[in-house]
DNA sequence: TAGATTGTTAATCGATTAACAATC
DNA sequence: TAGATTGTTAATCGATTAACAATC
């Protein structure tokens, strides 16, 4: 099993090759892809060497090659379906995202508390969350986005993973963690816009005291 | 200059320690980070001492010394006002995310170009793209968050550096960088979640290997 | 052929962890 | 005192980078 970097530069990758095909390219170097991927070429020779892709030595590689390896490695063969847990602003967003489509992701339902926000008129429906676990068997779903309050985070997680969740991205303020073999992957925006703030204090001081 | 994970993981001990203040503890010792911040007590006491952070043998740390001692590192002395550029469902959502407060960040204002979403009313005015350099110079602005379309994103953030901006928080889905001394954070959430997928179908490979 | 690019190995770099002496 | 916890050093681990032979 591969790491998150790894996989994250993977990402990357399949997005520069899908953007050069569409543009009409056949075949890439391992230079085109550093600017757009934010790597160096030792990195995507390595990353491509790992995963047993194999180039033409002053040819380069074969971007439909490429892009169908990836695609093999990153399991997505079909369309993939999320759920949302938590329709407040953010959730409501992200449900109305337009760019996932293009990746194959799909948010498919919400799923809330407040009885008000229920509704399935609409594409996506929002469904209570007693329905939970239903929808999910019903639907064979296995990952869920978390857009709760930090309060009710947890206990969202939990019910998530009891309803068969297997992977989770939590976007409440507040580090989750389970027992099970769930994933969880935990964004926290204030603690981005905060480390930013940090570096964008220390280059100051660095350059205030270069002066000095 | 620390490196982000690090920085990470001092936002996440700093927000522990505040709990665990409001709760009324007056010390903490490395075993009681472990848990909530998801590192090893090892690392704890590490960080502590790379800070120059000492505590008591036996007596662990003063949860009050810890916090004052994670502000001044993390450069939190004063209230952090933040702009956003691109004011749609995503934009507008982090505009009125009330988790903010609570980290001494500020959203204070959004900018645009559709005329029909400006706005002086309510809480956070939504201003044109064209006030945005003299916003920046009259209010101190330092950090943006770009929530604006992959196709507006490198023009945007041009304009944002152009203004003054040195720090940038990017959800648009391209990884945007720069020759300048602009720090810049891409967050792409759809490649979050396919981080997520990768590792589900992984894990359930290895189970099904692991049965055969 | 000459030159450019891959594929792979070894070197480097840095972060995390383990271990334990110091000491409250 | 005995026991628990820190602070720090050294060991480990793993990822990235540099270098270069292979070869198209």
């Amino acid at each position: 099993m591969l790491n998150r970097e790894f996989i994250l530069r993977l990402l990357r990758y399949k997005d520069v090759l899908n953007k050069l095909k569409s543009l009409g390219f056949v075949k890439v170097f391992a230079d085109n892809l550093v600017d757009a991927a934010g790597v160096s070429s030792s990195q995507v020779r390595k990353d491509f060497s790992l995963l047993r892709i194999m180039g033409n030595k002053r040819g380069g590689y074969r971007i439909d090659d490429l892009i169908e390896e990836l695609n093999v490695v990153l399991g997505k063969k079909e369309l993939n379906k999320v759920i949302i847990v938590g329709c407040g602003k953010i959730g409501m967003a992200l449900m109305k995202y337009n760019y996932f489509e293009k990746e194959g992701i799909k948010i498919v339902a919400g799923f809330d508390v407040d009885p008000e926000k229920l509704t399935k008129e609409g594409e996506i429906p929002i469904l209570p969350l007693e329905n939970l676990k239903g929808y999910i068997k019903d639907n064979n779903i296995k990952v869920g986005i978390i857009t709760v309050s930090e309060t009710a985070a947890a206990q969202t997680l939990e019910a998530m993973i009891n309803a068969g969740i297997k992977g989770v991205l939590n976007f409440a303020p507040i580090r989750l963690k389970t027992e099970s073999s769930c994933i969880i992957n935990n964004v926290n925006i204030a603690h981005e816009i905060e480390n930013i703030i940090y570096f964008v204090n220390a280059t100051e001081k660095t350059k205030k005291s270069a002066k000095a």
